[in-house]
Formats: C-alpha cells, structure tokens, sequence
DNA sequence: ATTATCTATAGATCTATAGATAATGC
DNA sequence: ATTATCTATAGATCTATAGATAATGC
C-alpha cells in the first residue's frame, strides 16, 4: 500500500514531466529531423538547462529520440485504427478520415524519418524502429487497400506505394498549405483523396 | 591568347576536380541531409582528409552545399524540360517521362529539402534557395497540369499539390522500391502515374 | 527526504585556417 | 611555378556527467 502510494504520487508527477519533455522534443523531430535537433534545442523549448534534461532522459539523445519514436508510432497506429473504425467501409472515407488524423498531429516527415533519420542511429535502433514503423504505419493502410481490392472496389494496385503515397502526401499537403500562406488542408486532402481514389476504380 | 589557354587549361583540370566534389557532395546531402552530412564524410567520399576540401570549396559547408543545390536544381530544371519536350503534349507521357528523370538522378528528398534543410540555412541563403527550388521544381510542373486543365483533358485540380504530389512521390517509389528489394521502379512509376491520371479525369 | 533544477566542466566532434609538403607541367 | 594534398591545431558546438542548490512534501 505504501509502495502503490508512493509510486502513484511519483509517477503521476514524473508521468507529467515525462509527457512534456516527450511532447517537446517530438514536434522538434518531427519538424527538424533527428541530428538538426540539439539537446540543447529540446532544453530551451522546455524553458530548463541542457544538463538538467539528462534527469528526464538519463539514456541521452538517441534514446530519448527512440522513445519519442515508440511513442508517436503507437499513437498513430491507434488513431489509424480509430480513423477507419470511424470512416466505416468506404475506402473513400477512410482516406480522408486518416490523412485527417495525421494532419490533426502536425508534420509527420515520414520519409525523412525512414530515411535520413533512422539511418544516423545505432544499428539495433534502426532496423528494430524500421520494422516498428512498417507495422504501425504502412501495414495499416497497406490493409485497407487489400481490403478494397478484394472486394473489387478498385483495381488492384500496389497497395505498398498507396501507403506510402498517402503518408509522403500528408507532408506535401503540410508543406502546399505552408506556401499557400492560409490554404485549407481539409480541402487540400479532400481532393487529392478524390484523384486517387478516382483513379484507382477498377478499368 | 595566353589568357584563354591558361585558363582553359586551369578550368578543365578545375573544373573536373570541383565536378567531384561537387558530385560526392550532392549524393551525400540527397540522401542524408545537410545537418547529417559531414565535410568529412563528404572528403572520405573522396579520399581525401576534411582539410584538403576546403582547397575546392573555401566558402565552407554552408556555401558548398548552396553550390549543389543550386547546380542540381538547374539539371533538374533542364531535365524535366527536356522529359516534356520528349513526351509531347499527353499529361500522362509528360508525368511518366518526368518521374523517369527524377528517378535516373537518386533520391530527392524533396520535402526534407524543404522543409529540414533550407530552414537551418542563414536567413539569405533559405529564402533563395526556396524561391530557386520553387521556380525550378514546382513551377514547371505545376504549368503541365495547368495545361492539362485548359485543354480539358483533367478537371483542375490543385496544381501546386499535384506538382508537390509528383515531387514527394519520387522519394516514395524509391522508398518503396527499398523496402521490397528489387522492386523495378519504373513499374512502380508507371502503376502510380496511371492512378493520378485516371483520377484526374473530368467527370 | 525527494524532486527538479542549476553551474561547471570533461570529452568528443565538427568546421575552418595556417603552413608544410608532394606532385605536375612548363 | 602551380596545383593539390597533408599535418597540426584553433575555436565552436555538442553530448554527457558530477556535484551543488533550491523547491516541495512529509
């Protein structure tokens, strides 16, 4: 009982600190890529020190960069889940539903990620983060492809690229909003899902 | 007379140097990113040590990787012009052709260009290089869909994202073509420009 | 007492410069 | 003589650790 008490207090606490220091340095990633980011970046965002950063994320940079990487994998695999669970069985809904929810957590940098980001890393890191980021995002969205091709709703195509398509273009319509100055990325999203589910009906 | 041959003779074995460098520069930035590259991982490219390269490139990282940037976004320029000019006036040749040359010059991380590199530029050297990227990348293809439109043969769609689209889309194939090994690219390319077109259809 | 910060600093890495040295072409 | 490299090194930045100090809760 004294240990429950104990560990609730402090965890809730640290569960708290934790969450910020995690939140901070995610949109840092997320929008500047692994190795542009400082420890003293993530620092300054969080109002601290550098140094006292370490007794947050004692494991240093790169683990705190895994953790942050398990963590927004995990949640976007939940608000995919929750996205096509919402969307029903329309492939058309559920494009737009997904790529709602990705815009809803800002700039994803979905290629820089598998690409330049993850490469930088220890070996073990890597392809164990590689393989998290197959099954939380691609396979996902690889199934509602499959899906919708066995039920004859469009062509089959390769449905590896459609995910892969999907999520580069949610950092292209990030970054077609940014330049637009104040474009709509619903509208934005919204019509590209129409060409591409346009042109995926069978021929 | 003595000018020209001196100089001729200093520029092409100059030239030829500066080439490599500016070469084994450029393939390393395209697929890392200018904060994960190294001026020495660029002289190892090289074989060279770090000091020597600042003999071909005295202005330092920031300009050599300006120097890339700027020469390879003019090749691109060029080459999606003459990707048009092969494919006469079918939007689907057109974007068949372009994604060819993308493809034929590595990867282009076009969206980490955008959005992780240039912003870690001095202020001058971001808003040029962006302005650059924009006239020598999006513009032209944004005018084939634009084009496209005019003539009827797609309804108008959001030229700018279509373009950014096709842009992003080049990385994902080479992606994709990663993860599955040996997938051939240009299957790929041509799967995915048949989805955008059909999709694109006025209806 | 525990929790969360700070200052000070070590050690590694990175960019860049200075000056020496080897190779090349007249 | 010119061209292209090298070694040595300065100075900046970055990651990380040690130990002191302030704030918080019993």
């Amino acid at each position: 009982m004294t240990t429950r008490s104990r560990s609730r207090k402090k965890g809730k606490g640290a569960e708290d600190a934790r969450e910020r220091v995690l939140q901070a340095a995610e949109e840092l990633f997320n929008e500047f890529g692994y190795t542009s980011v400082t420890v003293q970046d993530i620092a300054r965002k969080l109002g601290i020190k550098a140094a006292s950063l370490y007794y947050h994320a004692p494991g240093g940079k790169e683990e705190l960069f895994v953790m942050v990487l398990e963590r927004s994998l995990a949640r976007h695999k939940q608000g995919v889940d929750d996205a096509i669970a919402r969307a029903g069985t329309d492939l058309r809904d559920r494009c737009r539903e997904i790529i709602g929810w990705f815009l809803s957590q800002g700039p994803l940098g979905f290629l820089r990620l598998l690409m330049s980001d993850l490469p930088g890393l220890e070996g073990d890191n890597a392809t164990r983060l590689k393989q998290l980021a197959e099954d939380s995002l691609i396979q996902p969205l690889c199934r509602i492809f499959e899906e919708a091709a066995e039920s004859g709703n469009i062509r089959t195509a390769q449905p590896r690229l459609m995910a892969s398509s999907l999520l580069s273009m949610v950092d292209g319509i990030w970054y077609a909003a940014t330049i637009q100055g104040n474009a709509d990325t619903e509208e934005l999203a919204s019509g590209y899902v129409d060409v591409l589910i346009d042109g995926l009906r069978p021929r």
